[in-house]
DNA sequence: GCCACCATGTTTGGATCCAATTATCCATTT
DNA sequence: AAATGGATAATTGGATCCAAACATGGTGGC
């Protein structure tokens, strides 16, 4: 949460967290993998000390959980925790998009639509409809300026995001069609931010249903795995 | 963010993330002030390192930003990113109270309700006043049993403390009448979801009023201090 | 076969040290 | 008086080392 960055030279810090969290959050490592400081901190070619620090912020992130004199895990989330995960997600985007709808312009809607449409276009590549997917919510989220609000959700889109990566591979298909992404853009446009932040917490809430249900039966069936 | 705890013999990095944390909550750093590790460290007997890791752990909860090569400074805000962060927490509290108000028994309501009396007795100190006030919430928002949702909250809370004890410092009264909390605990009892949460979501939008007029007063004023 | 105990290896927390970066102070110039 | 430049002091990031804690594997007793 750190709102000073664009550091050209990255710190050894940096460099630890980005490459901690970039596996976790692409789904590289399991929840309750074991993470030793030594061994990423040989890959990267530093010190322990700082990779000591990465998994600090990434424990205060949830993405990592330390346990005294016994080290780091990725945090295992069972499907109720991802549930909480939504909710959350779904009251806080609720509210950026009630500021959003105040504040956009036709530019903002323009660029969503574009957004929308390549979502629309990666339809049949579940990775890459997540990845457009993520960016046209973070970009309707940054929309009121509220840079707390909006790290707040991505942090939290982060969390769940191994799950939903294993979602759409499972069934080669995202969480939700695209053309609910344009009802999005079209409750933005009314300008009526309780319309608005009605409209996203309960796209969000749909999503969740398939994901949790799918992780739910997961869990039932035991499959090893993520 | 960590859920390990109860560690009976404090880690150096838990006792400097605890002085400090108790520091800059209490309101005795005001923001923007720097935080020099080697002091933090001289004072509790232990090495930079740790209060380094306290630091980062700091960081990402938004109490401190930490500066590449320039060291920490207590967050400091503007007006605006207190109304940010209450409004966060009006959406984040108000979703605990929905889910409180649909597992909230008689235990629960009869517990609020002495927490509401020693509000009420604690009406003519602010400070004590806060502490109660605190406690409340804190109860209501742990009854769902959502251990992220109750730490974010908390977080969030933290993060504007300071800012509430110069409020009720500055006015010698806290920024809410005890009897509005009652209207919650009456709101949790009704048992619908939908109508604890607006309650809350307004009681917290309807303090945060006069905090934000009160720092918006002092800004124009320019008085110096926190 | 199971459990408890012990030895060994690995990992962790953090103390200490060093090089790099920044802050501060003082002298000189405009 | 204000601005600038250089020297010095303070602070920062992180590498390395050490002691403590934990994990793992082997052995002996029941």
């Amino acid at each position: 949460m750190s709102f000073i960055d664009g550091d050209a030279q990255q710190s050894a810090q940096q460099q630890a967290y980005r490459y901690i969290r970039d596996q976790i959050v692409g789904g590289a490592i399991p929840g309750g993998t074991k993470i030793v400081p030594s061994e990423i901190a040989e890959v990267l070619g530093i010190s322990r000390m700082p990779v000591r620090e990465a998994l600090v912020q990434l424990d205060a992130e949830g993405l990592v959980t330390n346990r005294p004199n016994r080290g780091a895990i990725v945090t295992p989330l069972k499907p109720e925790d991802v549930e909480e995960l939504f909710q959350m997600r779904a009251a806080l985007e609720g509210l950026a998009a009630r500021h959003a709808a105040v504040k956009c312009t036709e530019m903002h809607l323009h660029e969503l639509e574009i957004m929308a449409g390549r979502m629309d276009r990666a339809a049949d590549d579940a990775q890459l409809w997540l990845r457009h997917h993520d960016e046209f919510h973070d970009y309707m989220c940054s929309i009121p300026g509220r840079a707390r609000l909006l790290a707040e959700i991505r942090r939290i889109r982060a969390s769940v995001h191994p799950y939903l990566l294993l979602y759409n591979r499972v069934y080669d298909r995202p969480e939700m069609e695209g053309a609910e992404h344009r009802a999005l853009i079209d409750a933005l446009r009314t300008k009526n931010g309780t319309l608005a932040e009605r409209a996203v917490s309960h796209h969000i809430d749909t999503a969740a249903v398939s994901v949790i249900a799918f992780l739910r039966q997961r869990n039932g069936t035991k499959v090893a795995g993520l």
